[in-house]
This record gives C-alpha cells, structure tokens and sequence, in this order.
DNA sequence: CATGTCCGTCACGATAGTGTCACGCAAGGC
DNA sequence: GCCTTGCGTGACACTATCGTGACGGACATG
C-alpha cells in the first residue's frame, strides 16, 4: 500500500506554480497549490501533505509566518519544508532553515535541482514514507491499514493507543516525557492530565503483550517512556 | 532534557512571571527573573542563560532594544530569544524577529505551547544542550536513552544517580565542591544537606563498579568530587 | 433506547528512590 | 603516635512515582 506522496506548493506566482505542478506531477507526486499563506494553512491543514514547497517572498502572510505555523504542535507529522528564495536573501534564508524549513532552492533553479532536493529530503526526513509501515522488534504498524501487528499475529489498539505507538516507535529507544507525548500525541491544544499518559501505557502493554513475555515499552522512572526493540 | 538549561524570563508583570517560573521549573528548567530591562541585560550578563523568553512591552527599556542588545556583540553564544507579545502586534512581532527574535508566542498562550515552543527552539538552536551522548573512558552516558553502559554493560542509576554522573562528566577531570553539585543536581531552590552528595556519590560508584577495580570517581578531600577517565 | 467502545480521571497499593543520621575508618597536621 | 577533620556506608523512615482496577461520560452504532 504505497500511496505517492503528496506535495503542496505555496506560490504566489501563477506561472512557476503551475510550472511546478506539471513537472512534480510528471514525477509522481499528488500536488495541492496554494496562492497565499492563508491558502497554505488551509490545505496543509486538510490535506496532510507529505512534504511541502514554500516560496519565501507571499502576499497577506510572509514566508517564514507560514512555516512557523506549519512547524506548530499541531503538525505532529513535522512535514519537511523546501523553501524558494531569491538570489541574495541570505539572511531570510537563515532565518527559514532556523524556522524549521529543511532546505531551500534559489531561484532561478533548475528543475532538476529542485526535484533531486526533494527527493533528497524525502528520504532524509521520512524514510517511514518510502515504505508506509515502522517495523521495531516483532512489532509492525501500518499507517495506511492502521494495523498493529505483533509476531504476526493482529493487535487491535484503539486511535489513542495506535497513536502513541506510532509515535515510540519513531525513535525506538528514545524516552520521552510525558508532556513530550501528549504534545505529541494528543496536541499541544488540549490539556490532559500527564497521569492520562500512564493510563495509555498501560492498555497499549495489556494489548501489546498479551501472550508474549517481553515488554517493549520500557518505564523510565521520573522521566518518561520509551519503545526498545530489547534488553 | 537533563541537564537544566538556564532560562531567564524578562517580564514586568509579576504573576506572569511567577507562572512562568513555576511551569519552567516543572519542566526541568533553571529559572531567573528579571523585571525589566536593564535587570535583563545584567542577569544575563551574569547568568549565562541557554535561553531568553522576552516579554515585548516593558518599563524603562522596550523589548526591542533588550534584544537588540542581548543580540549584540557582547552575546556571543548567540542565546534564542522567545518573545510575548500580545495580540494584534503583528508589526512589532516581524520587528522582533528581524532583530534577532527566534520564535514569538502570543499572550494569552497556553503554557503547554509555550513550553513546546522552548523545546522546539531549544533543540534547534542547542541540539548539544538537548540530546546526545557523553562518552569518558569506557563510560557512556546518552540522554536520549536516558541509559548509561560501563564497557558496554547497561548500569541502572536512579534519577539523581544519572543527573549527578551527567553533570560530572560533562568537565572530566574536573573537581566540583558539594555545593557546586547540589546547585546543578538537586537545584538552588531546595535545600539538602551537603552530606547527601556523599551518599548519592557512593549509590553512584556502587552502580557503576560493580565488576569493575577503576573507580572513575575520584574523592578530593576537603575539595569535592571529580570524574577521571584514568588513573 | 440499548449496547459497545474508547476516553480521562481518580484512588489505592506496591516499590524504587531519597535524605538524614550515626558509626567507624582514613587522611593529614603536628 | 595522637588528635582533628573529612569521608564511606549501612540502616531506616519517608516520599515520589508508577501500575492498575474502577467509574462515569462522550460518542457512535444498531
């Protein structure tokens, strides 16, 4: 279940946009375009890009607005960003790669260059795209089917479960906090109480290991939880 | 997220700036306050903090002008600087990240976004301060895993065992007195007596030696205590 | 409406971790 | 050698933190 990427392109000027358009669907990818910022806040929100195409210099809301926005907790995805910057401004270009864009291409670009970035952002941001399940231990989850296997066998979790799996098991061996988790899992938004966290644990370990012996999900006392493919 | 950052928190408003330290002490983070702007450019001056969170309307020196001043070239550690601005200041906001700003968040704001927001600029701006590992001799010590391995074995330490080897081992070879240690470990604003460092530093070398004849921690009496990575 | 699923919170018990004390040994100074 | 001071550590009471069963509410489904 391999779906092709989705791409949004944030582009004031109409030509480049549909420029973009036609060579990035030629490459296989699902393409969204936006006008303006609000526009791009709008389809990033709805669309759930896979990655997404900035060009810095926008009308109602800059460049470096539109990322920071994007980069907000409310995008658990952390979806990459490539921004398009003009010959010669060097410090937005900063400025953007410390707002959390992944790369920038100067314009005027190559059309080539700015496909091989991507790609090369792809693969460096989310290797999990290039094939849509995680796999740590004996444990598979699949994004696309939303199943959780272990050993083989199905594992049935509910959204919350399935959610803060998906997210251990992203940085296996990784501990977090709980307050990382449920501005990750939960959103930034919403208050929960951080025992809530435990709560989850402990129905995703009953779903999780039922049957098997060893526990992935390891506690690490006074600092939060990680997923450990052993020992 | 372990060993503390120090945040100083630049508000004239004091039961926002006692949130504020509250929820940043919570989270981990040493704190200083400073009520206005000059007080901010002497503690910062002096505190060396990995971290400016800056309110933008302030008495006697706007907020503009502290952080072009912490920006200046006394600041050469290059401290992020969070603003607080409240709502509808847009011009001021873009004001503020040209002269140096790394992130804003609006007031009112949910303490939870604003304490992703810190994390967020901190792992940015300071990847060393929030992650990675710390090797001396056949010690290693990660704080994504939160694990410590003597010649490859894992060695469990409490919280406190793990904070007070951390520190220690970020200076190598040099002596820290029991207070310097209760400082950094246990905090400044409780109070414990200078003997349990004692106690916690033989918890820590029975951890740490078990089947092992170097001791890696060495006792400087009437000084404090030190990590050597040899003899 | 009845039923089922999932969620967030609470309360209780278990246990790992903490701070302090006291005793005895070790390290110097003289 | 003797005395003073500092350090190591077992013991212990106390606390913080974690796991989990229980419960009521929200929401969807039939």
């Amino acid at each position: 279940m391999q779906m092709n990427p989705h791409v949004l392109i944030v582009e004031d000027e109409e030509p480049i946009a549909q420029l973009l358009k036609y060579n990035l669907e030629k490459e296989g990818y699902r393409v969204s375009v936006a006008g303006d910022g609000e526009e791009a806040l709008l389809l990033a929100d709805e669309g759930k890009p896979d990655l997404v195409v900035l060009d810095w210099m926008l009308p109602k809301l800059a460049g470096i607005e539109v990322c920071r926005r994007l980069r907000s907790a409310r995008d658990s995805r952390n979806t990459p960003i490539v921004m398009l910057t003009a010959r010669g401004e060097e410090g937005d270009r900063i400025r953007g790669l410390d707002t959390g864009a992944d790369d920038y291409v100067v314009k005027p670009f190559q059309m080539s260059e700015l496909l091989a970035r991507l790609r090369a952002v792809m693969r460096r941001i989310r290797p999990a795209l290039a094939d849509d399940k995680i796999a740590a231990g004996d444990v598979t989850l699949d994004r696309g089917s939303h199943r959780v296997k272990r050993a083989g066998k199905d594992v049935h979790l509910g959204p919350t479960e399935f959610r803060l799996l998906e997210y251990l098991m992203q940085h296996p061996g990784r501990v977090f906090s709980r307050e990382q988790l449920l501005d990750a899992v939960w959103g930034s938004e919403v208050y929960v109480e951080a025992r809530t966290v435990d709560v989850h644990i402990g129905r995703l370990r009953r779903a999780l290991n039922a049957g098997h012996d060893f526990d992935p999900i390891r506690t690490v006392r006074s600092a939060g939880y990680s997923f450990d493919v052993d020992g």
